[in-house]
DNA sequence: TTGAAAGCGCTAACAG
DNA sequence: CTGTTAGCGCTTTCAA
């Protein structure tokens, strides 16, 4: 085991579709196809040549298996930010759907720049059967682009002419201000979040909407970073025309807001409340923890791999003619659901409130 | 635009290696070379490729290019969770180095689980020029096997024959139980996270010498999920018997157990100081503001990537003899830093402490 | 049901 | 510096 001939083998590479061939006594093209459509060969066949493989340890060169069939088992899955809370239950929901069918997700991270976004699509695509677009971005343009090469869905962002997931943000809102309303706040403050997001213009009109048939008021200070750090920045704004309820396009947004609101004096509840939206890792230890309109994201993200999955399907049946190409499609939804905890509560009296800055 | 006619192609395919070719009046290896290695082909002939591939929008086909090479320019990195704070800073570390050198990453999700792990590792190695694995609950050995088929670097786990990174842990936590002392604690617990962790032996080993070090005395409890519900848990068991001071093995274990302190009637840091690991997002905004031992994770991620890149480089130039091989190869270290927030504080006097609860 | 043969798109010798 | 010629490992007609 020690002697100089063992360096002739180092490492003996994988073994091919040939190599079991021959061992099976049987033609390369008969392996093939004992792992690709097991139906089209004798049982008694490919059941040897399934344990031959084994024994071997041959395992299907997937790169190879591409070149002839165009299909890769990746999925590639585009976020603005892997480490931003907010996709940790899609890229969950998508991880679980995918392996379950087989594929491997490709994680593309486009650091909230749509420029990089298309860097790094345009890098992944070619290896990838399909696309999932969380929260693109991108122009409605480029988007169709991408969905013209591979079969796309696109999360959070509602499309006429590429499948798209979205949550019921409407329906969210409106809790939220309901909510509000009960409480006795009558006029609330959207904090707003970057401009360039479906999602905020959508937020924004739904509170604008309900608040207008609750018959209270709604006013709007943004846009910000959609971080803790926007939070702080927006209290400077917030604080030249305080109300006494404020919902802010997302969590971080929030819990930057209340730090801030804490430090100059501002209890919360008690002086102004906040509801947040997307309920993520770390709203529930902030101080108070915070209540917060919650989507089913990990059902987002099985939806939208197996829609996707089926498009591929599609696509295989019937090339050309795309997706896109066709009628319009309705986006589907998921509901949202209004998690009360403790950043929210009544509304005081005006005297109460005028004394609690600073007391 | 309207006619059947559109229907007859719906879609040209995507340009090849022949299509450039023949547009150019080259032979198809020109073109090759031109993409491959610009160097070999005469400056204007490539130049002359490039703008006509760049017209008829050519891209090179990864998966075709992969087969001779054997290169894929993709990378895997292991996690066991994503949505794991700890792996953000590592993961965005990874991201950048790969972009950087033209890799693709492959992110591999394991839940936790040694053997989910090897399956979904098993998919993608075939898929992968290198792997990295970042906090893996596998044995060693499985993790040799993987790095015999792979350039393998592996994180935050000693390994003599596989390289690896390592934070330096025993600093980390010499430096919390120090910052305990100058505030007067003389007994520090230590809440252990999972009993697989590589990590959690070198803490608490280092914990105690570090104690025994400054003539305090170190205590144990645990193990306990590295989670909020962990924290929680562990203060049942951290109730009977409460010292002034606790390190835990991470920083969600940490929140919980403040958490979990607050709602019994301790005072955090005035009844007992907490100091956990890892400065996770969100570790800055719960209550109090965590003081936590943090680490360069992102340059983490960083290094090994070269690392790992480098380890590639090295086996293409000279196969066989692959680095597990080789002679030991020492871990190599980042270092961390103490960061003093607001979860610790000077120990209170006996007579005080007592009063404490319930209060 | 199986075998033979022709590629998928690209790279890598080897000549010229 | 460029063209020619074999493949990489697998799938997929087409015959047998």
């Amino acid at each position: 085991m020690d002697h100089a001939e063992e360096d002739a083998q180092p490492e003996r590479r994988q073994p091919t579709i040939y190599d079991v061939a021959a061992a099976a006594g049987v033609a390369p093209s008969t392996v093939s196809r004992a792992f690709s459509r097991p139906g089209r060969v004798n049982a008694e066949t490919a059941e040897r040549i399934q344990v031959i493989a084994a024994e071997m340890g041959y395992r299907v060169n997937p790169m190879a298996r591409a070149l002839p069939t165009g299909r890769t088992s990746l999925l590639a899955l585009v976020v603005s930010d892997v480490t931003n809370p907010f996709f940790f239950e899609i890229i969950r929901g998508v991880e679980a759907a995918a392996a379950e069918a087989g594929y491997v997700i490709l994680l593309v991270n486009t650091d909230e720049s749509s420029k990089d976004e298309r860097t790094a699509i345009d890098r992944a695509i070619p290896l990838v059967d399909a696309i999932l677009l969380a929260n693109s971005r991108m122009s409605d343009n480029a988007i169709r682009m991408i969905a013209k090469q591979r079969p796309t869905v696109v999360l959070n962002r509602q499309m006429t002419d590429v499948p798209s997931l979205v949550v019921d943000n409407a329906r969210g809102m409106r809790r939220a201000v309901e909510h509000l309303g009960t409480l006795g706040h009558r006029v609330v403050t959207y904090v707003a979040g970057p401009e360039a997001s479906w999602a905020d213009g959508m937020r924004w009109r739904s509170i604008r909407e309900a608040a207008f048939e609750l018959d209270m008021t709604a006013r709007r200070i943004g846009p910000y970073a959609p971080t803790v750090e926007g939070g702080l920045a927006a209290l400077v704004d917030f604080a030249e025309k305080p109300t006494t309820a404020v919902v802010t396009y997302n969590d971080l947004l929030a819990i930057g807001l209340m730090r801030g609101l804490t430090q100059h004096g501002f209890e919360v509840p008690g002086d102004v409340s906040v509801i947040g939206v997307d309920n993520i890792f770390g709203s529930d230890f902030c101080t108070p923890p915070l209540t917060t309109v919650a989507s089913p994201l990990r059902l987002l993200g099985e939806v939208a791999v197996r829609t996707v999955l089926e498009a591929t399907r599609q696509a295989r049946l019937m090339p050309g003619r795309s997706r896109a190409t066709r009628d319009p499609i309705r986006p589907a939804m998921v509901t949202t659901e209004l998690l009360v905890r403790e950043s929210t509560g009544p509304r005081r009296t005006p005297r109460t409130r005028d004394a609690a800055p600073r007391a």
